[in-house]
DNA sequence: TATAGCTTTTAGATTTATCTAAAAAAAATG
DNA sequence: CATTTTTTTTAGATAAATCTAAAAGCTATA
């Protein structure tokens, strides 16, 4: 079993070494952990001990398979729990960060797969980050534009093109963020404009242009 | 703030001194928390400094007036925890004590605001408990016999009269247990039978004698 | 390639919560 | 009421996670 704290330094290897891909300097996580770099140094001696990560001296440190297995289950739970704070308790997406990040250590495999179930085995968190199902593979979406969505279809915001503040201004305003759930109900062929229903509640139209600059996923 | 430890100790506290009624003993503590009598000198040693136990040497110890007031925060928080596990994720009641446990020391009041929200407010938890609201006072509900609720009002299971087996075992078969929502539908005149609903889902009939049994609170 | 400068590790302390063993105080009993 | 028994506290150690300060190892560049 691991604490708390030995989660959060695998799941920040893990980030900071691209999903496990190079290997992470003592200083750049001491950074991300907001600690010494002595302290990283103990820690990781600590992991390797314990076989999650691969370590030499003064060559960084990376998650091993078992530790990157360890990383995925603890972002999965972050991830989920992100979304029933949004879905269930009306969180806004930009408030859940802190709270998820003590629930994730919350230790129970079967509150994790009821949860799942009761969310609908969401596939994205509010962010539009990916959630790993529970052999810590992510689903592969492809992300189209909201132009290409075939109408009467669910789907899940994952990112926008056009990140300029008008645009993500406007996104607010309309109630539009990662993660939204969007439906095409009626194309308006004059114009190209959309008629879409967002979150299954909120109905509304948006111009093509808008519709091109954001890119969703069927969920 | 208080660490897990801490506030464990302070519920531990507060049952064992009925609710801060009398004094406990090192020992009883120890026990209670599954440690050694030197180990809960220690702790209401620190307690004692933070000034959240009243604490003289050799007589025991009590929650203060600020301990109480934790305590009651991280009962109010376990309770509604085990609603949500219950009602939402279709948990048994008698699986969500460990789990409850771990969530009860998760750290946000309007994460509680909200969860008290979304479950509608619960007045008891699965097991018939109170719950406190956030100021720790538990509501005063008079318990009456199922057969002296009004019609159409939603009422909730707080205890059984009759504790035999072949009673209990059958309202496991109907589906009713403590905190179990119920409503009546109608009242059969003839033999005083009761058409109820419970939890707003499954409609059934039961006889006079066993809702005689069942003890129910204005919810 | 020698060395200055940065990164990383080690050494030694500190804090929190625990333990065992021993001492001190209170309670029970003959 | 003295003494045995039980309870409680103190003393000293341990393990986890952290810190500061200092030593050791890399690396870039002059």
């Amino acid at each position: 079993m691991f604490s708390f704290v030995e989660e959060n330094y695998l799941k920040a290897i893990y980030h900071l070494s691209d999903h496990g891909n190079e290997s992470v300097s003592t200083n750049a996580l001491a950074e991300e952990m907001k600690t010494t770099a002595a302290s990283v140094s103990d820690m990781i001696g600590k992991l390797s001990k314990k076989r999650v990560v691969d370590y030499q001296k003064y060559r960084g440190v990376n998650v091993s398979s078992k530790g990157k297995e360890v990383a995925l289950q603890v972002i999965r739970k972050h991830r989920l729990w992100e979304v029933f704070l949004v879905d269930k308790l009306n969180f806004h997406w930009d408030e859940v960060h802190d709270i998820a990040e003590q629930l994730e250590h919350i230790k129970s495999p079967l509150l994790i797969s009821k949860l799942d179930e009761f969310l609908d085995f969401p596939k994205h968190d509010p962010h539009g980050d990916p959630i790993p199902d529970e052999n810590g593979v992510f689903a592969t979406v492809k992300k189209i534009p909201l132009t290409e969505l075939a109408p009467d279809t669910l789907s899940q915001v994952v990112t926008v093109n056009d990140s300029g503040t008008a645009f993500l201004k406007y996104l607010d305003k309309v109630g539009i963020s990662i993660g939204t759930k969007i439906q095409i109900d009626d194309i308006n062929e004059f114009d190209g404009s959309l008629d879409i229903t967002i979150n299954k509640q909120k109905s509304l139209t948006i111009s093509q242009t808008a519709a091109q600059n954001i890119l969703v996923a069927n969920s």
